[in-house]
DNA sequence: TCCATATTTCGTCATATGACGAAATATACT
DNA sequence: AGTATATTTCGTCATATGACGAAATATGGA
């Protein structure tokens, strides 16, 4: 159950949906994340959190970066079933497709030219 | 989106999720899901008008009482999903097999006993 | 070693949520 | 009609949650 509980709650705020479906199919760093939602980073690193406590995520280190992604073998069917659910229901989805075309301008600056930019908002 | 969250949100309350499976294979009457969690009448009515919200239950009036039940005939993916993983995930789940005894005894009162036990609380 | 920078942690605030009891509503029975 | 009872709605309260900025932490490069 509370397992089960974590990835509930996870999944019970829109954002921290749009963020993980934001790793569809690839690892994203936490500022090009924090680029595609437009929020404080500090939100988007307690979100990433949340995730990465309910397992919905994994995360890897390298550097000054840090890169978020879906588990790559996940042993769990609380959160695969998770995934897979949230992923039929929101392949489609209005949102996440515009988080995908955004996604997709951040993509192609680099990591650093990104992290300057925030630095000066 | 919207329906996607509606549902994740019902799901993130360890209450509702054991009132959601507590109508695994049957329907059950308000007054005795009240009496399976042990909470105010009013505290389980919202509950249960959340997840109905959600379409992960549907209810039917019967005289002065009212039963809820899974949806019978699911036609929306994103429910039909979510309870699977409901399912799969809490079938053997200790806190729900113990609802599910507690159940038991209260499936033997029957809702008139019931009911009048809980007025003289 | 010292500085720049990427991320997280902490403290604070406004809002959302879940609990309750009282009152309102709806139905059945006398 | 009037009463009993099953459920919901409403108002209130305490706690949980999500947002932010400031400070702390960690890493890479001068």
């Amino acid at each position: 159950m509370i397992a089960f509980m974590e990835a509930a709650k996870a999944l019970a705020d829109e954002t921290r949906v749009r963020l993980l479906m934001a790793l569809e199919g690839r690892e994203v760093c936490v500022c090009q994340l924090i680029e595609m939602v437009g929020l404080a980073p500090s939100t988007v690193s307690k979100h990433m959190s949340i995730l990465r406590h309910a397992r919905l995520v994994e995360s890897r280190k390298e550097g000054r970066w840090i890169f978020y992604r879906h588990p790559q073998n996940c042993d769990s069917p609380i959160v695969a079933q998770a995934l897979d659910w949230a992923r039929r229901c929101l392949a489609d989805d209005t949102k996440v497709r515009q988080d995908r075309e955004r996604m997709a301008q951040v993509l192609e600056m680099d990591p650093e030219a990104l992290c300057r930019k925030q630095c000066c908002r």
